[in-house]
DNA sequence: CGGTTTTGACCAGCGC
DNA sequence: GCGCTGGTCAAAACCG
């Protein structure tokens, strides 16, 4: 099977790996009725995958027909390589390059979308931050929460984080403040080097994991309803044109390969934790489907 | 036991 | 000066 994602395939060898597919020999044959019924269950969540991966191809070809313009506006002397408030990474060098997080002196926002149930306030941006209040404000009536960075002993990094008023599964990070401190958390030794630390899921991570639920794209723990609704969602925001920041935020996600590999591991690990719960040993061949 | 989270209290800035 | 609001402090609770 091969994912194609723009110009970075994600390439996944015949079958799912062996390891993932682990054989329950104890298990009872099941009647055929449920075979079939399994089989249309997993046909299913085949094309909802389908579905996820267009939703992101097309935000790759977004990007790249956006960095292709500002190339061009560079050429013309414009220098600039922000967009909103994250800075896009150089994909014109060969450079491992760095998603630099908003840290600048100006305030600046990034919108992360969250699993519709976790009510938690938590962002993860490859940095450990430590909360240190919590506030209602007027204009929003859910609470505001204030963090500052702990990584080092005196980093005037700060972050609030509250849901969007219009959408409660989007949470609104603003920074204040810069790092005074280069080393980002690394929570992943296996992860290469220089790759951006938000753009990277935990290779081992659970479908459950909630690390893993603070990304956009991890989609991977959610029931099938969710992601149909979350790629519905974004198919609408794609065609409306809105939350800009959260699509370039996720292209840039997208772009990574690092971050992509995992998406399709966790996909797989997805798909063989459910076999496990029902005792199923579906041999699956994604590249017939 | 040390680090983190929670939460009510406190403070500063601003408009009236 | 007063009230409102956002931001911060700090003690207690919580957790690994």
């Amino acid at each position: 099977m091969v994912v194609q994602l723009s110009d970075t395939p994600i390439i996944m060898e015949g079958k799912v790996p062996l390891n993932l597919l682990e054989t329950h020999a104890e298990y009872e044959p099941h009647p055929v009725e449920t075979l079939k019924e399994e089989l249309q269950r997993v046909r299913e969540e085949n094309s909802t995958l389908r579905l996820m991966l267009e939703v992101l191809n097309s935000k790759c070809t977004k990007l790249e027909t956006h960095v292709q313009e500002i190339n061009k506006a560079k050429h013309k002397g414009i220098s600039s390589n922000h967009i909103g408030s994250v800075t896009v990474p150089n994909l014109d060098t060969n450079k491992t390059p760095r998603l630099e997080f908003p840290t600048a002196k100006k305030p600046s926002q990034i919108f992360v979308r969250t699993h519709p149930k976790d009510d938690s306030l938590r962002v993860k941006d490859g940095y450990q931050w430590r909360k240190y209040g919590q506030k209602v404000t007027k204009d929003n009536a859910s609470p505001r929460a204030y963090f500052r960075c702990s990584m080092a002993p005196i980093c005037p990094a700060k972050k609030k984080v509250q849901r969007c008023i219009h959408d409660k599964s989007i949470l609104v990070a603003t920074y204040d403040g810069e790092h005074n401190h280069g080393a980002l958390h690394e929570s992943s030794s296996s992860t290469p080097k220089g790759l951006p630390v938000a753009n990277k899921l935990p290779l081992t991570s659970k479908p459950n994991d909630k690390e893993t639920m603070n990304i956009d794209l991890a989609l991977c723990g959610w029931s099938q309803t969710d992601k149909k609704r979350h790629c519905e969602d974004a198919m609408q925001q794609r065609d409306q044109g809105s939350n800009i920041k959260i699509e370039e935020y996720v292209s840039s996600l997208v772009k990574d390969p690092g971050f992509t590999m995992s998406l399709a591991e966790a996909v797989a690990r997805t798909i063989t934790g459910q076999q496990k719960q029902q005792g199923l040993n579906l041999n699956l061949d994604l590249q017939e489907e």
